[in-house]
RNA sequence: GCUCUUGUAGUUCAAUGGAUAGAACUGCGGACUUCUAAGCCGUUAAUGUUGGUUCGAUUCCAACCGAGAGCACCA
C-alpha cells in the first residue's frame, strides 16, 4: 500500500474506533481506497460508507458526510485539497504539486531484498521462435522488470530444448526434404533457420500421415521406431552424421535467437538446455526409484512414472520405455541446476496455460524430491497466441514467424516515416524499435491469462491504443524541447483544463506500479500509459508551450515530467523510446 | 467422458460486489494559414441464458448453452 491509501486508511481505522466500533467488527470491514477512475470525481476514492452502513447502522450518506468532517480535520491540507462526500462514496483531491523521481522503486514485502530468478521464452532450436515465443518473452520480461522495480534481485534465464524428441522429428524429417542440406556461406542464418523448422513440419506431416493409417499399422510402428532410434541417437551421441548436423543445426538457431533477443530487449542471465538438465532429472529420478519410500513407479512398458491421481493431479511418464528421460525428469534436474546456480527465495517461469497440469505434476514432485526447492518454485501462465480463431502450431507450421512479424511491421513503420528528414541508418533504427513496440504492446494491454487474438492487418496499421502512440507522445515533446532552446522563459498563466487533468494524471503512476507489481499485471501499467499519452495529445491539441517566442515555463515543465513518466513506463514494460519518429 | 480456463458494443480488448460498464478499430460527422495528423473533437453501439446469495451482481455461486486447453511415454 502505498502512502498516501495508507494515511487514508489509517485515518479511517481510526474514525471506526472513536465511534466505538469493536475491533472485531473492524477486522471484518473491507474497504477500499483507490485512484478514481473518473478523474473528474477526484484523484482517489473510498467506498467507506458503504461498507460500514451495516456497522453503523447508518445511511451511507451520513456516515459519508460524518467521515468527511472528522478527516479534514485530521487530514494535512498541503497534501489533500478538498475531501468531499458524494452519493456515499467519499471522494478526495490531491494538491498535485507531484515532484516525478528519476527512477521510481516500489517497495514492496514480497520483493524488496529477495532473490527472483524469472525464467521465460524457452524456444526450441531447430524449431521457428513463433509469436508465441514472442508474447511469453514480453510477459517475462516485463514481469521481471516489475519484480526489479519492486526491490528484487533479479536474474532471467531461457531454458532452450536441445534434447528431446521434437528434434528427432526435426533429424529424421530431414530425409524428406527437397533442398539440400543449407551450409553454404552464401545462405543467411535466417533462411538456414527456416529449412530446420520446415524439416520439423515435414517430419511432422509424415508421422501424422502414417498414423492416419492406425496406430496399429506396420507404417506407423516403423515410423514410431524410426524416430525413437534418431531420439536416442541424439540422446546418447552414438552416430557421427547425426551429431554434425545436429551441432551445425542447433549452433544456427541459437545464433537466429540471440539475434532476435538482441531486437526485443532481452539480455538473459544464463541459459540452460535440456542436453545438460535431462542426465540429471534422469540421475534424481533413478536415485529416488532405489529407495523403499520412492514417489516413482512402474508404468506399462516398463517406463517410470509419477502417479498423479493420488493427489488430485494427472499421471505423468518421467522416464519412457526406451530409458530416455522426458520433460517432466527434465523439469526436475532444471530446478536442481538453477538452484545449485543461484540460490533463489523464488523462481517463477513463464509458459502458456497448456502446461498448466505438467507444471503442477512437475511442482509436486519437485517438492516431494527438494521441498526447499520446491517450496520457491512460481508458475506463471499466459493464454494462448491464436490466429483469428485458429490455434497456432508449429508441428503444422501454421504459425507466425517472430521474425518475419517484426519485418512486416518495421516496413509499415518506415513506410510512414520515409519523408520524414531523417538519415537512412536512423530510419531503420526507428521502424525496428517502433516495430517491436508495436507488438509488445498489443500483448502487454491485456490481461495475459486469457488468450489473444492475433489480427496481423490491424496490428500493422499502428494507430489507436497502442506502443507507437505512446512513443509518439514522447517524440513530439522532444520536439517541443528542442524547439525552445535559446528562447526566452516565461512564468504562464495557470493550466487549461487539460493541463490540469495532465498533471493530476501523472502522480497515478507510483500507484498503477504498486498494482501492478502487486497482482503481476503489467496490463495496469500499459493502460495507464495509454491514459496518460491520450492525456498529452489532449493537452498538446489545446494549448500553444511556445507563443510568440516565448516558452510558458509550468506547460514545459508539465511536458518534461509527462516524458519521464512515459519513459519510466515504457523501460518498465521493456519498450523501448525513441527520440524522433 | 473427466479436469481446468473462458463468454462484455459489428470487431479486438478494459473495468468493477456499489457512482453514468471504459477504450481502440470500423461507420458517420467535424476542426486546423497550428510546437510532427502514428494526432485532436463529436457521434451510433455491449455484460450468452435461467436461477440463487446480497441493501446492491456484469463481477460471487449453480445449472444450461457456446468457445478454448489438458488428460502416459511430445514440449
Amino acid at each position: 500500500m502505498l502512502p498516501i491509501a495508507d494515511l487514508i486508511k489509517t485515518n479511517c481505522i481510526s474514525f471506526l474506533k472513536i465511534n466505538n466500533i469493536s475491533d472485531e467488527d473492524i477486522e471484518k470491514i473491507k474497504f477500499v481506497v483507490d485512484i478514481n477512475k473518473d478523474i473528474d470525481k477526484g484523484d482517489m476514492y473510498s467506498n467507506f460508507a458503504l461498507v460500514t452502513s451495516k456497522v453503523f447502522n447508518q445511511k451511507p450518506i451520513v456516515i459519508a458526510i460524518n467521515l468527511v468532517e472528522y478527516l479534514n480535520q485530521q487530514l494535512d491540507k498541503n497534501i489533500f485539497k478538498k475531501i468531499e462526500a458524494v452519493d456515499a462514496y467519499v471522494n478526495f483531491y490531491l494538491v498535485n504539486n507531484f515532484e516525478v523521481s528519476k527512477n521510481t522503486i516500489i517497495y514492496h514485502k514480497d520483493f524488496t531484498g529477495k532473490k527472483i530468478a524469472y525464467e521465460y521464452t524457452d524456444p526450441n532450436p531447430m524449431k521457428e521462435f513463433h509469436i508465441g515465443h514472442l508474447m511469453a518473452n514480453t510477459i517475462g520480461e516485463a514481469v521481471s522488470r516489475l519484480g526489479s522495480i519492486a526491490g528484487a534481485n533479479i536474474k532471467r534465464y531461457s531454458y532452450q530444448g536441445d534434447a528431446g524428441r521434437h528434434l528427432a522429428v526435426t533429424m529424421w524429417g530431414l530425409r524428406f526434404m527437397e533442398t539440400p542440406w543449407p551450409d553454404a556461406d552464401s545462405i543467411s542464418i535466417t533462411d538456414k533457420v527456416k529449412f530446420l523448422g520446415l524439416a520439423y513440419v515435414t517430419g511432422n506431416k509424415k508421422l501424422a500421415e502414417a498414423k492416419e493409417k492406425g496406430e496399429e499399422s506396420d507404417e506407423y510402428k516403423k515410423v514410431i521406431s524410426e524416430i525413437e532410434i534418431m531420439n536416442k541417437k541424439i540422446y546418447d551421441r552414438s552416430d557421427e552424421e547425426v551429431n554434425l548436423l545436429y551441432d551445425l543445426g542447433r549452433e544456427w538457431s541459437l545464433q537466429k535467437f540471440e539475434e532476435l533477443y538482441e531486437i526485443l530487449g532481452t539480455k538473459f542471465d544464463h541459459y540452460f538446455f535440456e542436453s545438460i538438465t535431462a542426465p540429471l532429472g534422469l540421475e534424481i529420478v533413478k536415485e529416488n526409484l532405489t529407495k523403499s519410500d520412492t514417489i516413482f513407479s512402474h508404468g506399462d512398458n516398463d517406463a517410470i512414472i509419477f502417479k498423479g491421481e493420488d493427489y488430485g493431479l494427472h499421471t505423468r511418464v518421467f522416464i519412457n520405455a526406451k530409458g530416455i528421460p522426458t520433460y517432466e525428469a527434465k523439469e526436475i534436474g532444471l530446478a536442481k541446476m538453477k538452484y545449485d546456480l543461484w540460490n533463489f527465495d523464488e523462481s517463477v517461469v513463464i509458459t502458456a496455460n497448456e502446461q498448466n497440469e505438467v507444471f503442477k505434476v512437475t511442482n509436486k514432485v519437485i517438492t516431494m524430491l527438494m521441498p526447499d526447492i520446491g517450496s520457491k518454485m512460481k508458475h506463471l501462465s499466459h493464454g494462448m497466441m491464436k490466429l483469428v480463431g485458429e490455434k497456432m502450431s508449429s508441428r503444422t507450421g501454421k504459425i507466425i514467424a517472430g521474425d518475419e512479424l517484426v519485418e512486416d511491421m518495421m516496413s509499415a513503420s518506415y513506410e510512414k516515416m520515409k519523408d520524414r528528414d531523417l538519415t537512412e541508418e536512423e530510419k531503420k533504427s526507428i521502424s525496428c524499435d517502433v516495430a517491436v513496440a508495436g507488438i509488445k504492446f498489443s500483448i502487454l494491454k491485456q490481461n495475459f491469462r486469457k488468450d489473444i487474438v492475433f489480427d496481423k492487418e490491424k496490428s500493422l496499421s499502428l494507430e489507436g491504443d497502442s506502443g507507437p502512440y505512446i512513443q509518439y507522445a514522447i517524440v513530439r515533446i522532444n520536439s517541443i524541447v528542442k524547439k525552445t532552446e535559446g528562447l526566452d522563459i516565461v512564468s504562464g498563466k495557470d493550466f487549461s483544463i487539460e493541463g490540469e487533468n495532465l498533471n493530476r494524471t501523472l502522480w497515478r503512476y507510483d500507484h498503477i506500479c504498486y498494482k501492478a507489481v502487486d497482482e503481476f499485471a503489467p496490463q495496469y501499467v500499459a493502460q495507464y500509459l495509454i491514459d496518460l499519452a491520450s492525456r498529452f495529445n489532449s493537452f498538446y491539441s489545446k494549448n500553444k508551450i511556445i507563443e510568440d517566442e516565448k516558452v510558458n515555463k509550468k506547460l514545459l515543465d508539465l511536458c518534461l515530467k509527462t516524458r519521464d513518466i512515459l519513459t519510466q513506463g515504457l523501460t518498465v514494460l521493456g519498450i523501448r523510446v525513441v527520440e524522433k519518429m
